[in-house]
DNA sequence: ATGGCGTCAACATGACGA
């Protein structure tokens, strides 16, 4: 069995209580973190090996940073895709227990007509490659993350008034397609075809407490583990607490022989 | 139409996020 879990924690010097909580109840085999927000020489090892995780990271200061935690020994640590040189700490790749995990902070976009959303698209074709680069090599493969996208309207609260924004437009969901065409599998849609399950609620509005939000936190999964998974489950319990991030874990689980 | 909320770096308020 793994359990394997994703949480956009919007600065973990902040979250870290919530964090730790989390995993106490949850227990996850592996949680990958996505806008750490802090190098790698602040990361809060010792805390997270005492009660028996040991992390990964890749950290930024002020913006973005991944890490993983996982209980099992992690190898292969691949930090960029090749042949792309970004400052921005996003990936974080690495095998663990025979499984490819990619852990991934995808570009927010800012808005269709910025130049941050040619760098999402830019980077989301970097990500192509590099996933179908790494199924020639793995055939049990995990790519899970804050994606910054909703794969369809059923993921969005209110899908006029989103309608061709940044978050739902077009080319980002055909670029979530893409992977979907590489064989990679959105694990939470093998368990529910409910429409308004979100990951993400605004700060702004009380949105939690109106269920306001968006599904943008994903994990996918290859065919060879998609046919193992169990479950795949967004807890929004998190997200309700005192001082929360905006975003709330995701968490499925997987048959392994 | 704008800001709405939170975090960071810094010490005022702008950048950034989704």
């Amino acid at each position: 069995m793994l359990r394997i879990a994703t949480w956009n924690v919007n600065s973990l010097r902040v979250r870290l209580p919530h964090v730790l909580d989390w995993l106490a109840l949850a227990k996850p085999d592996v949680l990958a973190l996505q806008e750490i927000k802090m190098q790698d020489e602040q990361f809060p090892y010792e805390q997270f090996q005492q009660i028996g995780y040991q992390a990964i990271v890749s950290g930024q200061k002020t913006y973005n940073g991944v890490a993983t935690l996982t209980r099992f020994a992690a190898t292969d640590i691949v930090k960029d895709f090749p042949d792309f040189v970004d400052p921005q700490r996003r990936v974080l790749a690495a095998t663990i227990s025979g499984i490819r995990v990619l852990n991934l902070y995808v570009p927010n976009g800012e808005s269709v007509d910025s130049e941050k959303y040619q760098y999402k698209l830019a980077w989301l074709a970097k990500l192509h490659n590099y996933c179908q680069q790494q199924l020639q090599q793995h055939d049990k493969m995990i790519i899970l993350g804050d994606f910054n996208i909703a794969p369809d309207d059923r993921d969005v609260h209110d899908p006029t008034a989103w309608a061709g924004h940044v978050l739902v437009s077009e080319r980002e969901r055909q670029a979530l397609q893409g992977l979907t065409d590489l064989g990679l599998v959105d694990t939470f849609r093998l368990f529910t075809q409910d429409d308004k399950i979100f990951s993400w609620w605004d700060y702004r509005g009380g949105a939690i407490w109106k269920n306001h939000g968006l599904r943008i936190d994903h994990i996918f999964a290859t065919q060879a583990l998609a046919e193992r998974a169990e479950s795949c489950e967004i807890d929004k319990k998190p997200r309700k607490r005192k001082r929360p991030s905006d975003h709330a874990p995701v968490i499925a689980q997987f048959r392994l022989d």
